[in-house]
DNA sequence: ACTTCATATACGCAAAAACGTATCTGACAG
DNA sequence: CTGTCAGATACGTTTTTGCGTATATGAAGT
């Protein structure tokens, strides 16, 4: 959104080197493949990721400074999403990517045990059950 | 050639992390978009890049090191062309970038100086006139 | 006002990357 | 055996990156 005022304005001509040294760390193909298609919580990406929350917080700034994703605050909560690029080449580089690394076994494990929290999470708050 | 024992052996299950790494700098981009589909020898990308020769070498060896390029030397002449990468995940992103550089204005020009000193080599080499 | 909570940023340090200059290598030519 | 040439590597330095710990922020609740 702010994002495309500043390619708009060429202020900022989406910057490559940028791009591809933000998919250059585990850590953050690994928030990218938590994210996927969805809006996701924060609490979700410590919860998985497993390392102190500074450590995510960067990470996911590097990402949105990078043009990758984005973020809707909802009081105290942080939601990410991933941004498709505004040029095609990228988008489909973009894409490439998050298909090649959802096949990976770790990225899988971390896929399913975020889902494991979300029905954790939900019997907590739908449930009767205060765990 | 040598690469793919590597990956037999499961000594070397392909870092991503390195591959993008690779990606994550202009002038290898740059390298790897002038080699394109062909085969190429060094002297010619010195010769474009404009750049203390070192540097060209050391970002050649990077892109070897992540499994980008492979190397044959003949007499004096090193010449590098792009591999496939071994996952197709990878192949496919790979693609898509040298897709999505081949646009950029810069790499047009690149290519567009490369063709023109290839021309003025067999000028000088298939020719009669020693320019 | 004060606390609490989710998240972000500041800070200092250690590891890695990029660079220019200088030097090495290895195959010829003489 | 010596010089030459394309290209690779070594070295020392500067810049960037990632990290853990500590602290700031900002909106709700009390």
């Amino acid at each position: 959104m702010c994002y495309n005022i500043f390619v708009m304005s060429k202020e900022k001509p989406f910057d490559m080197e940028l791009f591809f040294a933000a998919l250059a760390d585990r850590t953050r193909l690994r928030l990218l493949n938590l994210i996927g298609n969805e809006e996701i919580c924060v609490c979700f990406l410590t919860e998985v990721i497993d390392t102190n929350q500074p450590k995510i917080s960067r990470h996911l700034a590097y990402l949105k400074r990078a043009g990758l994703v984005s973020v809707r605050r909802d009081w105290k909560w942080s939601h990410y999403r991933i941004v498709k690029p505004p040029h095609e080449g990228a988008a489909k580089v973009l894409e490439a990517t998050l298909a090649w690394i959802r096949d990976e076994p770790e990225m899988q494990r971390d896929r399913q045990m975020m889902a494991n929290i979300g029905c954790r999470l939900s019997e907590i708050i739908i449930g009767s059950k205060t765990v």
